[in-house]
DNA sequence: CTTGCACCCGTAGTGGCTACGGGTTGCAGA
DNA sequence: TCTGCAACCCGTAGCCACTACGGGTGCAAG
């Protein structure tokens, strides 16, 4: 049962040594206690939380809703409602990329399908590139610099 | 015949004014004519151009690869192939992003369609996040900065 | 003359890390 | 005991593709 350094830590959840850092230093993480030299020292319940984080991270949640689940998961105030509010939220932005990205793939499949592969004069990739019709692509998808494989 | 200024430029593509700004910043877009008051001055390349870069990002190009993609596509050197070879490793990309998020689509609905709403002492979508298998989710995405509704 | 708009510029902030440089400590092998 | 190197410490900068901000200039209408 003594403490893990964060190389351990690390090692332990997947999660990248430097992160650790940064989720300490955005208050994700606790500071945890310290050794004589400086060292951080964790226990048990970092490992817990920082696998909770990771998970929720690779299911593309953002640092601000894991904090909300997290605050959520404490004991005290376990609210059903309220978590399945924020997972509902994202399960929908989830959705409109995955029908963004499905327009794209049928775009760019067609697309370079009809390429022959010759130094032909006109490429038909180039060609609907160039093709200004005004429609947007994307309906709903911000950018998300949510999904990260660890 | 008369040129555009930026403001005109933007509204015809449907970028954003400062995007425009940026591009020629990154030497996306060439630097335009002045007028004497030191105003931008854009010609009718620029347009297109422009609504080409803009096509391209709706479609998840990088910056890097629509750089590629503007070269390939200067008259002297159409090389349909080398357009090709970019226009699929992008489609790979999309697809593997495709196949993350319907697993995430997967888990979240699946998950958030247990949940009671109700004041529960326990939640599935914590108990999901807490549950620490150690098998990610995703199997490629690395982070996208690319797909944007403009 | 003032108001308001469109433009000019450089710089900083966004999210979520990741990398870097330079310093200290701990421990294993010779 | 010395040596070497891995593991830790810290702050800061870089990544992508923008977006926002603050402060200045020029010009026309009211």
């Amino acid at each position: 049962m003594q403490p893990f350094t964060i190389g351990r830590l690390a090692a332990a959840t997947g999660v990248n040594l430097e992160t650790v850092r940064y989720y300490e230093r955005i208050e994700l993480m606790p500071s945890p206690a310290r050794t004589a030299n400086g060292r951080r020292a964790y226990e048990d319940g970092h490992i817990r939380r920082l696998a909770f984080i990771r998970r929720a991270r690779e299911l593309g949640f953002s640092i601000e809703q894991i904090r909300a689940l997290l605050s959520l998961a404490e004991p005290s105030r376990a609210s059903c409602a309220e978590v399945r509010e924020i997972a509902q939220a994202h399960l929908d932005e989830v959705r409109a990329k995955l029908a963004d990205l499905a327009r794209l793939e049928n775009i760019l499949a067609e697309t370079a399908s009809r390429c022959s592969g010759d130094p032909a004069p006109s490429c038909p990739v180039l060609d609907m590139l160039a093709a200004s019709n005004g429609a947007p692509i994307n309906q709903s998808a911000k950018i998300d610099h949510r999904i990260k494989s660890i």
